[in-house]
RNA sequence: GGUGUCGUGGCCGAGUGGCUAGGCAGUGGUCUGCAACACCACGUACAGCGGUUCGAAUCCGCUCGACACCUCCA
C-alpha cells in the first residue's frame, strides 16, 4: 500500500486557542475527529451560514485528500437554543412553531431539509454523523450529573446552572476567547429581572420547562430541556471522545458557546476537549455582518435565481463557491454582485483550461517543472488551508496549459498525467467546484451534432462571402447562449 | 466602555523584514471577412505620522477609520 499523503505533507493549522499556526498532529495517527457546530433549524440558512459550512467542507475534503480517515460530526440544533444567552426568552424552535401553529418537529424537519438542500447545491459533502440535540437528551443529563458531582454546577428551582466563578478558581474560563472573568464581571450590565443564577456569567445546563413549554423531557430535576452549549459537548463526546482533534464553527460562536463547551468538558471529564479550535470568519454584505434579525442577509437560493436587490443576475452554485474559496476562511469576506461577476469570469476561464488538458499534445521532454508546481499547490493548502494561494497556483497551471496548447511549452506524457491528476484533485475534490460540463453530458451528442451542422453551414456562407447569413447564425446562437469561436483550426463552440 | 481583528493598486483579494501573488476591469498586440471568444504583454499598491533596521507594506508606538465579540446569529 502506498504511503498516505499526510506522511509527506506538512499541514499546519491556525489554532484559535493558542493564537498561532501549529503543525497538525492528530491524536491517533491517520485518523481525524472533527466536530463542527451545525445550524439551529428554526429558519432558512443564509449565505453567511453557508460560508462557514463550506469552509469546513473544504477542510474535510483536504484532510481526506491527504489520506486521513476523518470522522466529521456536525450537529443539528433542534432544541434548547434560546433567544438570548442570558438564558431568558423562548426556545427559538418552539417560538417558530407557535407563530406558524405547527409542531416544533415540523419546524425542525422543514428547515433541516432546506439546510441539506442548500448545502448539497453548493456541493458540500454530508458529514459522517449528523446528530440532533433532541436525540441526545440522556447523554446531556449524564454530563450534567457529572458536573454537579464535581461541584461545578448548582440546582435552582428545577434548573441547573454552571457555576462559572467556582470553575474559574481551579480552571481558566476565558482561555479561548481571551477574556478575563474579572473583566466580564466588571462589564456586566445590571440585570433588571431577578435571576436564579448566582452570577450573570453562569449559564444554563438544564432549564425547567414552564407548563406551557411544549418541548420538554423528564430529568432528575424535573421536566425541562437542555441548555444550548451542552448539546455540543454531549454529542462531540459521544462520537469523538473526551478528547478529539478539531472543533470548528463560526467566529461568532467563539464566545460564549465554545468557551462554555471547554468549561463543560473540563468540569465533567476533566479533559481539555479539543486540540485545534478553528473559526471561520464572517461573510459581510454591504460591509456589515449578515444577520437574520436585521434583514441584512441574502438567501442562498436567491443567488441561483438572481432574485435579490443585491444581485443583477443569477449565478451557478459553483461560482459562488469559487468566490468564497478565493478568500481565506479566516478573513472577513464582503459579498457583492461585482465581486461575484469577477469570480464568474475567472471560474469559467479555469474550467475551460481544465477541459483543455486532455487535448494537449505531449512530447518527450517537459519544459515545465510540474513537480515544483504541484508541491506549491500543497504548500498553499498546508499553510492553514490557504485556498486563495491554491487558486493562484491553479491559474499558473492555466497559463501552462495554454503555453502547451500554443506550442510555446512542452510536456511529457508522464508529467501531463501529474498535471491532470493534480488539477482535478484540487479543483473538484478539494475545492469542491462542480464541473460545469458534466451536467449537460446526456444531451451533448445531439446538441453537438446540431451545432456542428450550423457551424458547417455558416462556414459555407463565409466561404461564399455571404456574411449576412453567417452573422445571423453566429448572433442567434449567441442569443441562445451558444458561443462560436473562430480559431486557426476551424470553429468550435462553448455553452455560456 | 472592555476584548480582538483589520485598513493592500480602479474593484475583489493573498502575502509578510530584502525576491512576480492571483482574479476582474483597463491598455497594447496576435487571430478574424468584421467581430466576439481565446491567447500574449503591460500596473511597483500596501490608511496617516513617527521609530527600529543596511533595508518595512511586513516589526514597534501613536493617530484616524472599519469590522467583530461582549447581547440571538455561522
Amino acid at each position: 500500500m502506498a504511503a498516505a499523503l499526510y506522511q509527506s505533507q506538512n499541514l499546519s493549522i491556525y489554532n484559535s486557542l493558542s493564537g498561532e499556526k501549529e503543525q497538525f498532529k492528530p491524536l491517533l495517527e491517520g485518523n481525524v475527529g472533527m466536530y463542527v457546530c451545525g445550524p439551529t433549524v428554526y429558519s432558512n440558512v443564509h449565505l453567511g451560514n453557508v460560508r462557514t459550512f463550506m469552509s469546513f467542507d473544504m477542510i474535510f475534503r483536504y484532510l481526506k485528500h491527504l489520506g486521513y480517515k476523518v470522522r466529521y460530526v456536525r450537529n443539528i440544533t433542534d432544541a434548547g437554543h434560546l433567544e438570548d444567552d442570558a438564558d431568558q426568552g423562548e426556545d427559538k424552535i418552539a417560538k417558530k412553531a407557535r407563530l406558524e401553529q405547527i409542531e416544533p418537529m415540523e419546524v425542525v424537519q422543514q428547515y433541516t431539509i432546506d439546510f441539506h438542500n442548500i448545502l448539497q447545491k453548493f456541493n458540500c459533502l454530508p458529514p459522517s454523523i449528523e446528530p440532533t440535540a433532541t436525540g441526545h437528551i440522556i447523554e446531556q443529563i449524564e454530563i450534567i450529573k457529572q458536573i454537579l458531582d464535581n461541584g461545578f454546577a448548582y440546582v435552582e428551582n428545577g434548573s441547573v446552572y454552571f457555576d462559572v466563578l467556582k470553575f474559574n478558581e481551579s480552571h481558566d474560563y476565558g482561555k479561548l476567547s481571551g477574556r478575563q472573568l474579572e473583566d466580564m464581571i466588571a462589564n456586566t450590565r445590571e440585570l433588571t429581572a431577578q435571576s436564579e443564577k448566582r452570577n450573570p456569567q453562569d449559564f444554563a445546563l438544564w432549564k425547567k420547562a414552564e407548563p406551557q413549554h411544549i418541548m420538554r423531557w423528564p430529568s432528575p430535576w424535573g421536566d425541562g430541556f437542555p441548555g444550548w452549549h451542552l448539546e455540543c459537548t454531549a454529542m462531540s463526546t459521544k462520537y469523538l471522545g473526551e478528547r478529539f482533534d478539531i472543533h470548528g464553527g463560526g467566529m461568532d460562536l467563539k464566545f460564549p458557546h465554545h468557551e462554555c463547551e471547554i468549561a463543560q468538558s473540563e468540569a465533567s471529564s476533566g479533559q481539555n476537549p479539543v486540540n485545534y479550535w478553528l473559526h471561520a470568519n464572517m461573510l459581510t454584505l454591504n460591509g456589515k455582518k449578515m444577520s437574520k434579525s436585521t434583514g441584512n442577509n441574502i438567501n442562498p437560493g436567491q443567488i441561483f435565481t438572481g432574485e435579490s436587490e443585491f444581485l443583477t443576475k443569477g449565478y451557478l452554485p459553483a461560482v459562488a463557491r469559487f468566490f468564497i474559496m478565493q478568500a481565506h476562511y479566516r478573513s472577513v469576506l464582503d459579498f457583492s454582485n461585482d465581486a461575484l461577476l469577477a469570480s464568474e469570469k475567472g471560474f469559467n476561464r479555469l474550467m475551460e483550461a481544465v477541459h483543455l488538458i486532455k487535448t494537449l499534445p505531449t512530447s518527450g521532454k517537459s519544459s515545465i517543472d510540474i513537480t515544483t508546481w504541484k508541491q506549491a499547490c500543497y504548500n498553499a493548502m498546508n499553510d492553514d488551508f490557504n485556498t486563495p494561494i491554491l487558486i493562484a497556483q491553479l491559474f499558473e497551471a492555466v497559463k501552462y496549459i495554454h503555453q502547451i496548447k500554443d506550442g510555446k511549452a512542452t510536456i511529457s506524457k508522464e508529467n501531463i498525467e501529474i498535471l491532470e491528476h493534480t488539477v482535478h484533485s484540487f479543483v473538484f475534490d478539494v475545492l469542491g467546484l462542480e464541473d460545469t460540463n458534466v451536467a449537460n453530458e446526456a444531451n451533448t451528442d445531439k446538441l453537438n451534432g446540431a451545432i456542428e451542422l450550423l457551424i458547417k453551414l455558416r462556414n459555407e456562407a463565409r466561404a461564399n462571402k455571404d456574411f449576412a447569413m453567417s452573422d445571423v447564425i453566429r448572433d442567434e446562437l449567441q442569443e441562445m447562449g451558444i458561443q462560436l469561436k473562430d480559431g486557426r483550426e476551424g470553429t468550435s463552440y462553448s455553452l455560456l
